[in-house]
DNA sequence: AATTATAGTTACCACGCGGTTACGCGTCAA
DNA sequence: TTGACGCGTAACCGCGTGGTAACTATAATT
């Protein structure tokens, strides 16, 4: 069943790359060493395989956002948390900022995360359903995690009380509009990094209390 | 000579809806009642069409920059400012505000910078060309013309000192944000203007000089 | 009035598309 | 040994693609 992966695979490529519209059967069948026949073997159509990587992308990004609720564990949760690695853990601005930064640069270089984010970007304007599988995935949930995270600060008194959300947006959306420059122009990666860094090291130098 | 226009207007539309790949000469043909075979009196291929809106694109978009500076000259340019209506009118944070807001949602609701932004998200991977124009475009120019206000804006004494660059930053990456959500899903266009008015008046109100 | 340019038309081209069919060939269980 | 099955192939299908050629109606120019 390895054949099935690889498509799949080959698949998420070409479309990360082209689009979904300017990627034939062949295209993907070719690079594999196999015949455009042989796809619908495993696929019904092209449109199936494009929802099989939508589904799969969308599991892992449930599984990933599992893992982040057990490194965090909010106060007003009724569930205990375990061995959190979360806000308990953070003491020092520098921590926080090498944690954050990790995170961020991690989903920037992951090649998976990387194609799946590009295809997204291409089609999100094809259906509502993908266009909010975007907004969630890329809005939303990160807002929503650093302003829990943020919460979690200030209930400790390491973070200047203010509106929660808006801390989050002036901390979180830099990050994404330089992860959209490191997409588009990958030879611009060593200065989004130092620029994503910088900012968060002055934004924890602005917001943590002294 | 309207046909012409016609076509580029109704490629543009489809471009921006279904990305090049996904429309067709017939496509942008058979809405304006004419066969495929006459675009091709009036243009030599689907790429020059899409070249040719491009170009026009660039060639507005420098003329709003040009409209920009006009209404906003710099304190260190040697150039003599006529009738600015730039910082030197800007006195309270509510002009600040209306002035800033207005100005973005005419971009998010102008039909045409709307419909270039749809087709140049969708095409920013293709070349390194459309890469580069998007960052320009929709980042670095932008974060420039805050920088440049803001910096006016401290000359002033009306906004409290810092980082200008991370000034512009933390204000215009908001907006950028919610411009995304509004233009994949138009439904929360409301949502997106509430949005970014509060984060207008939020930023104000965290960076004046009392 | 004759000519020329323009902007359309229909009919067609070769090709590549997504998708299908008929078949071959190993593997493995009965 | 047999036969079903999984996984591949080559060849093909109908259609739509970008693009072209020949023709025509109209309107402006000379």
């Amino acid at each position: 069943m390895k054949t099935k992966d690889l498509v799949l695979e080959e698949a998420l490529k070409q479309f990360s790359e082209k689009g979904y519209a300017g990627t034939s059967m062949s295209d993907i069948a070719k690079p594999l060493g196999i015949s455009k026949a042989a796809l619908y073997k495993h696929f019904e159509s092209k449109q199936q395989i494009f929802d099989i990587i939508i589904e799969e992308s969308e599991k892992r990004f449930k599984e990933f956002l599992a893992e982040l609720s057990t490194h965090f564990s909010r106060g007003d949760s009724d569930k205990t948390a375990g061995a959190g690695s979360g806000v308990s853990e953070i003491a020092t601005g520098d921590d926080l900022c090498e944690r954050v930064f990790s995170f961020v640069k991690f989903s920037l270089s992951d090649p998976y995360s990387v194609r799946v984010r590009h295809m997204l970007t291409m089609s999100q304007f094809q259906s509502k359903e993908l266009a909010e599988m975007y907004s969630k995935r890329y809005v939303e949930t990160m807002l929503d995690y650093y302003g829990e995270l943020f919460e979690g600060l200030m209930e400790k008194g390491l973070m200047k009380r203010g509106d929660i959300r808006h801390l989050a947006l002036m901390f979180y959306a830099p990050v994404i509009m330089y992860t959209g420059i490191w997409d588009r122009e990958p030879g611009r990666a060593k200065e989004c990094e130092e620029a994503i860094r910088k900012h968060v090291l002055i934004f924890y130098s602005l917001t943590k209390t002294k």
